[in-house]
DNA sequence: CACAACTCTATTGTGCACAATGTAATTGCG
DNA sequence: CGCAATTACATTGTGCACAATAGAGTTGTG
């Protein structure tokens, strides 16, 4: 008889709401940020300059905050250099180093944005403890993902089914 | 006084957690994949072409279902019929239409991927009535998000605070 | 100091996401 | 039918994500 298949219904599949929700909020923020001439991976990296006492870190500490890898990260530097919300250069001390400072137009930014996230939740009738507790279990199912990185590859199920070619 | 800014803190930022945890599904799946040659997305694309009941549909369709428009997946489309899973071919009804079918070959991985969900989220350790309380509020937050998608650009703060340039 | 190991950034290549535009086929209206 | 509007796919261009690699700078050891 032929089996079904109810573990692939696309409608049950976590890493799919996952993946459109993710989509959904980065098209959200997109007019948001329009009149700045940022993006919303750009946004992210502003967050963590703002946040940091200088104003200024290496590109491995953004790179850590956000889990992002340099190849992600120099080219989207770049542009936000050319945009003129931070400079970038060698760190004297380290010349393996590149410093990332938010320039004043970036530290002017904050102010400028300063009511998006309320402007994006406000419009949902997102409950603050619904979204809290949303936040805490992504952050949990998150955790658990990236523990698992470097273990998981043994059980690979896609080279063990040798019925195929 | 200086005023702070608690609404830009990075760990208490939704679409942060949303952002991250995607992408670490995504990594998640890799591996598990691997042995195959298609990715994540090409996956889901997978998932909604195995339940059609002809195993074939229209690229509109598949766009619909996964919310990706043609620019997305007319080349993720042709990877797939590169590696043999898929085919494509002019609807001889309607000319515009390209009819995506699995092939036999792209049916098997069906089997060959039948216990990659079970492995993923297996060692997480994930209550099952969390996974559903989890995958419910994340699509009930992605509706609400894609609700507000055509009518939020009015009140663009970013476009108000005259303080700048 | 010499030199191997390591760290950090940059580069290259592949693939996804999406906006904007182009083009061919179809549909609808007179 | 003739032709404008619509539909569906393809193409182009920009930017993000990430693996793999390269290369410059630093550190540790003798």
């Amino acid at each position: 008889m032929a089996p079904t298949y109810p573990q692939f219904e696309l409608d049950r599949q976590l890493c799919f709401a996952l993946h459109r929700a993710s989509r959904a909020v980065v098209r959200a923020y997109g007019p948001l940020l329009d009149g700045t001439g940022i993006t919303y991976p750009q946004y992210l990296v502003l967050l963590v300059l703002w946040d940091d006492p200088d104003r200024s870190l290496p590109v491995v500490d953004i790179g850590r905050r956000l889990h992002l890898d340099t190849g992600t990260l120099t080219p989207l530097l770049k542009r936000l250099e050319a945009l003129g919300y931070v400079s970038r250069a060698r760190d004297a001390v380290d010349e393996r180093r590149v410093l990332v400072s938010v320039t004043p137009e970036g530290l002017d930014l904050r102010d400028r944005l300063a009511q998006v996230p309320a402007t994006l939740y406000g419009g949902l009738g997102l409950e603050p403890e619904a979204a809290i507790s949303l936040h805490r279990d992504l952050v949990q199912l998150t955790e658990r993902l990236e523990a698992a990185e470097g273990g998981a590859r043994r059980t690979d199920p896609a080279r063990q089914g040798g019925s195929g070619s």
